[in-house]
DNA sequence: TTGTCGGCGATTCGCCGACAA
DNA sequence: TTGTCGGCGAATCGCCGACAA
């Protein structure tokens, strides 16, 4: 099995900073979509891209001053797997070195086939109201529960088991598995609460569940993008009149901060080795993308009326779909900053309108 | 009322970085030994000491070839009074401009004497089992109930009042507070567990009470050193079997980082300003010392035999005590990286050897 | 004066099938 | 197949005086 874990890496990390972990469920929490370019690949990266991770906090001002390139190509160096130690996000630190262009054909087909292989059975379910609701258990799909979990006796009445599962920090937590009702359900009841309040976990949220090769069962967590499903809930005088104290959904998170990128563009046109952080599923576009498929787009002459296909993963992470749009327009979004740059160049009308979202190249 | 807060300092602070707080709650959390140094007056700045700050997570290396000095005299441009925004413990962020001898003799004194006025009621106590077990409520001594507290109704039975305090960040907490029991006791019953809970507080945690001029009442905390006093507790399936999660104790928190002091210490060398972030009550040494204090220890003439007397304070926050002790040595702690530095120049011998303490100058 | 204990309500927790969707 | 509900036991929570220290 190849791993793409730098553990050599003997950079110091912050004092309570996170740690490397299993690369497979670090992937099992990304989501299938996500596919990190493995080490000795090539990519471009794309400050702009870069920039729109840390947006929302303050805008990134590049100094006017300096030479600033749209995309530059970089060997990957390094790539390290890390889970946020307070919310158990997942997030990627790829040590990006700039590269000439003519070294540039390295195989990287046959490095991404061996990312492709033995991918562990894994299953995510966004929490129901039921399932957050601090009273009850959690509903566990019948299909998770038969591939994913450990093996039911079915011949007790009722069937019943205990089920260990690893957090991404290595945090085992226990659950009371049975399988009950009319008609028969799986559920987690005994340690469920636990994890949901200790998690902090609300409706809305994601959970994954994974079984490595060896059987050992692993957990992770997939936090809503904002506010949850539910609307705003009307949370009134449950605590006494207190006012509550936000949990680590409420204070903004910084994840990427606008120093980080400006620096990291600056390092990256000088040509020195440089460090950037990549959430995934932050709704946020790729900024470091395959070499070769930036350059196969960019051979495309892409012009209006063309269809545009993107992919997209359904909740359950079961299997992919596709949107379907058409080029609306080509244009450029920043041309005096970023002169030549293909950085959203296109502008796509979607067939399902109701659901836009950025896309990239 | 004069206050120190330079709230004109626009540098701009992490996304979720703490705040100023009111300068009378922070040092009513410092404790009444806690002197800060008002804009304006002279220090001396001791990297020495600054790195004993950062100690505990790694050594601070500070770079051979540069050319420090062990004391740098400085004026204060800025004191920021602030918390942390997850444990509640004070800090302070305080803003040094190396400054030339000749120019020093500043009148600190009467900076200092402003700084004496006014210092609000407040009101210390160490969580005993009983007020930090989750079941009960919290033991109000008769001083804190009748001198910080709002005026209780006596004619009632029992005389019950609903007590509203802010905490360090401006969140309100509400306590129900009641008199009654044979004999006849003040406790905090309704709403106490939730405040014990959230702020993660245990026994032998101190809990500070204030009350501000205008009759408003603030609740700050003060975290034990380390462990607790009750010694490692057994605590065995309680979680359902759960490895617990650790809260704000458990993982060491990174205050003061060992290269925020490398950078200070030169910064101070080259006479540029700099940041220093103290920590009161750290049970770390001062290593911003008002410019008149040293000058008049460094011209007494310390030699083995001398009586010396060390300021403490009691839990409470009542009343100042003493340790005596004899000046047993006198030497100079690293003299190598540190010539001529006066810090940590004498070893004491206290009268009570278990309390032995650092002792500074 | 105030820390700890045993007591007892009142309230919640959390497991359960009954229903639909 | 699985989300939500009302129900009910059981286990806390949390307020109380009785004792000492």
């Amino acid at each position: 099995m190849i791993t793409f874990v730098d553990s050599a890496a003997g950079e110091r990390e912050r004092g309570d900073g996170p740690r490397c972990l299993d690369p497979q469920l670090w992937h099992a929490c990304a989501g299938g979509m996500v596919q990190m370019p493995p080490p000795g690949s090539r990519v471009y990266y794309f400050p702009q891209g870069h920039a729109e991770h840390a947006q929302g906090q303050a805008a990134v001002d590049f100094p006017p001053g300096a030479r600033l390139q749209a995309l530059v190509l970089c060997r990957v160096a390094a790539v390290r797997f890390m889970a946020d130690p307070d919310t158990d996000e997942v997030f990627a630190k790829i040590r990006l070195v700039p590269a000439r262009p003519q070294d540039a054909d390295a195989n990287d087909a046959i490095a991404a086939a061996a990312a492709q292989e033995d991918k562990p059975a894994s299953f995510a379910k966004t929490l129901t109201q039921s399932d957050a609701n601090n009273g009850g258990g959690f509903s566990v799909p019948r299909y998770c529960a038969e591939t994913i979990f450990p093996r039911l006796d079915y011949s007790a009445d009722p069937p019943v088991q205990t089920v260990l599962a690893k957090d991404v920090h290595g945090v085992v937590w226990k659950f009371r598995h049975i399988y009950r009702g009319t008609p028969r359900r799986h559920l987690l009841t005994t340690g469920w609460s636990s994890f949901v309040n200790q998690k902090k976990l609300v409706a809305g949220d994601s959970i994954v569940f994974m079984r490595t090769e060896n059987g050992d069962l692993c957990v992770g967590i997939r936090r809503a993008k904002k506010g949850g499903i539910g609307g705003p809930e009307l949370l009134g005088e449950e605590d006494g009149g207190n006012n509550k104290m936000m949990g680590a959904r409420g204070k903004a998170r910084v994840r990427v901060r606008p120093e980080e990128v400006a620096e990291a563009a600056n390092l990256a046109a000088s040509g020195q080795p440089f460090d950037v952080l990549y959430y995934p599923r932050a709704s946020t576009p790729e900024f470091c993308v395959r070499a070769a498929a930036v350059r196969a787009a960019m051979r495309t002459q892409w012009c209006p009326g063309m269809r545009f296909k993107m992919a997209f993963e359904t909740e359950d992470s079961s299997r992919i779909s596709w949107f379907m749009g058409t080029v609306s327009a080509v244009q450029v979004a920043d041309p005096i900053r970023w002169p030549n740059s293909p950085w959203r160049l296109l502008q796509v009308t979607w067939d399902e309108p109701d659901l836009l979202q950025n896309v990239k190249r």
